[in-house]
DNA sequence: ATACGTGCAAAGCGTTTGCATTTCT
DNA sequence: AGAAATGCAAACGCTTTGCACGTAT
């Protein structure tokens, strides 16, 4: 299993692309801050909370208030642009990866690391529609403790 | 796939005796309060946030503290007697399940709803220690539209 | 006896909202 | 022009904390 590599330029072109293109398509208005936030999102690379993605050096440049941080995170996630990922804490966390992959998540410190793993990525999907479900994706989440959780282990 | 079937009462008792057993082995004073809200996840049988346990019938009656809830709820997750659920809303929710199971989650309305998988249940789990990971568990998330939420479409 | 848990109230964060203003299409 | 997003500040809700007191071991 191998840590994913971070979202590299082109990738991150592509993205910004199709968030234009969504736009266009969507008739939803296409401002500089959305921008600003998507590569923020894509660059961090981790999976920020609002507030760190608030915190980033290039959206602290851009002057973004807080509210619309919060805001255009929700709507790109309502693009399909970027995902929130799910977290065992009680923070909301965004994942600028929207393809398969799966994460490794610290349940002490609640570090969130992006795997892949070609053995789960084709899993026989279990039909849900008796539960009145549509499934569109599904992620792995493999549960743990990371190294330096265990380190300290005792508390 | 299934839906889980309610805690039935033969588990909640070993549920309730392996609380006990764990106090005593770790030498962890067995309070009245963590009783009733071990209990009361028990029964719930949703994925309670802190407030909804204490909003239960039997917390109230109790009249065990919000503070209480909260840290007792924590504690019991140290135990390993009740888990943390992995979520995309920013609240935190306890799992009353701690065997093997997965989540369908809808990520418009964060529902979540355990259900039995068995072609889910022994993946191959990819070797995660070259991470500094020890994995302890996994839980596959299913993520998608409930049915409510896919009828007013659209928001 | 001692360490730990509890209750209360206050503080601390993360997040949302109302409203006037600005920006995008 | 019209619809939608932004910024600000205030409000809100979830969670934690300090402290005095109570309770389990």
């Amino acid at each position: 299993m191998k840590r994913l590599a971070p979202i590299n330029e082109s990738t991150r072109e592509r993205r910004l692309e199709e968030f234009e293109r969504q736009c266009r398509e969507r008739r939803i208005p296409l401002t500089p801050q959305r921008r600003v936030l998507l590569k923020a999102v894509l660059d961090l690379d981790s999976h920020p909370t609002a507030d760190q993605v608030h915190a980033a050096p290039s959206v602290r440049r851009a002057r973004i208030s807080r509210a619309t941080v919060y805001r255009a995170l929700e709507s790109l996630v309502r693009l399909g642009i970027i995902a929130k990922a799910c977290h065992p804490h009680g923070v909301v966390r965004y994942d600028g990866r929207v393809e398969q992959h799966h994460h490794l998540i610290c349940l002490r410190c609640g570090a969130v690391v992006d795997v892949a793993a070609p053995e789960l990525d084709a899993l026989p999907l279990p039909d849900a529609s008796a539960l009145g479900f549509e499934v569109e994706n599904y992620r792995v989440q493999l549960r743990g403790l990371c190294r330096r959780c265990r380190e300290k282990e005792g508390t």
